[in-house]
DNA sequence: GCATCCAATTTTGCATACAATATATTTACG
DNA sequence: CGTAAATATATTGTATGCAAAATTGGATGC
């Protein structure tokens, strides 16, 4: 899903190089990587069959984005991501979500609509289920699905960026709260009336308050359960 | 300015690695390399005096960026905007100065908005002397201004790069098209009087609409002059 | 005279090598 | 026995080297 977006910004064919970067950025935000750890670079060398002058490249391009800090010469770390952090990306997000709800509105085609239509009430049936693994995967399915409904890869692909690293907290913050879960239901289906109705100004408003109660849930889980502070070695 | 933004988000010490970023960005945006032009690595390596390795991770990133375009086995070449890509890029911009408009209201001093409040005079003085040069410099440092208040790197740093791609192109839309410049004013003018009310829900949409107009007048300049087909080589 | 094919050169991408710095281990000393 | 200096090891950052691919120049054929 990342891997597309971004391959819509960068208009090349399927590069060597985007693909380590993808592969080592899905490697990190899929937590095998502890936050707080030392990137192994001999070991990532190996993993993925490349020397280091490649993997650097990459560790660079991550750096960039925020998955990664660079410490000179005493080489890469995980980043850890405090209260303040997560607030910072989310708003960022809320922002895209906002641009995202009002511009979908006006190009998304009717069979368009009718695909996120029918996410949702898949979503709604895992919600009244319980099954909270699912419905989280369709939830992050319908906001990407809107998203991309605008037809802007730009924003396509930051947006694919900025969520590659809230990705854990936001599915650990839905199976926590789940009182939190009801609300979030009642905001989507209000989302996916003012989609029908093609109400952009409203749906724009709906997506960017929907996003910053998102946060809320997602940094009150923090404070509980400090993320995994697995030894910042 | 980027610079010191993207310092923000990464939390080291000043690194040699990023200033390479930086001043290859610098040595791009202000047009140094025309657009659609193959960059030479072996003379920017003379340039800035380093081996190809640093150089190369400093392509990686800026490519990620999307200032430039890295084409498998055939180097890397500048970025050439079509209006398509500029209108996706001032959308997302414009979601940014959404939240940017929304957040800062809560948040600024009043000494903050003071400062505003002087640069918005100053640039008015140019507006009505006509000064058209320092009017789009403090016109880009308002927005600055305005979105660093928010107190949030991530969105600073995201805003700056952004922005970094379509500097030029602002630049000159606002030369171009005089008639706009009474609009901008008005519309600086409104956005002026919600920040100093604290009206956070109007100055984001007032800040979103604002560069969806400075959008259409970027673009209607780059159809009449299709921004320097210099020789995309 | 123009297009096409082939060799020579350049450029790219990756691996490796090497100096500088940080980390770990050992050793000396209080 | 604990602490600190000193050495050894590993890791980082950058430069260089080499094979593969692309570009260039020129010769050949039509």
């Amino acid at each position: 899903m990342l891997a597309s977006a971004l391959r819509l910004v960068d208009t090349e064919p399927p590069s060597l190089h985007a693909d380590i970067v993808n592969q080592l950025r899905d490697f990190i935000v899929e937590g095998h990587l502890a936050p707080g750890m030392r990137v192994p670079e001999r070991e990532l060398c190996e993993k993925f069959d490349i020397s280091r002058t490649p993997l650097r490249e990459a560790l660079k391009v991550l750096a960039a984005e925020g998955l990664i800090e660079l410490l000179p010469n005493r080489g890469a770390r995980v980043r850890q991501f405090s209260e303040a952090d997560i607030r910072n990306l989310f708003e960022v997000i809320s922002g895209l979500d906002f641009v995202a709800g009002r511009m979908a509105c006006t190009r998304i085609t009717d069979a368009g609509i009718a695909e996120i239509e029918a996410m949702h009430l898949e979503m709604y049936t895992c919600y009244l289920r319980r099954e909270l693994t699912d419905y989280f995967r369709i939830n992050q399915k319908i906001h990407q699905a809107i998203v991309d409904a605008v037809g802007n890869p730009v924003l396509s692909a930051n947006y694919a960026k900025l969520n590659a690293v809230v990705r854990r907290l936001r599915y650990a913050a839905n199976l926590v709260r789940r009182d939190r879960l009801g609300d979030a239901m009642r905001e989507h289906e209000q989302i996916m009336d003012a989609l029908r109705r093609r109400a952009g100004d409203e749906l724009g408003l709906l997506m960017f308050e929907h996003m910053q109660r998102k946060c809320e849930a997602v940094c009150e889980h923090v404070q509980e359960q400090p993320e995994a502070r697995q030894r910042p070695e």
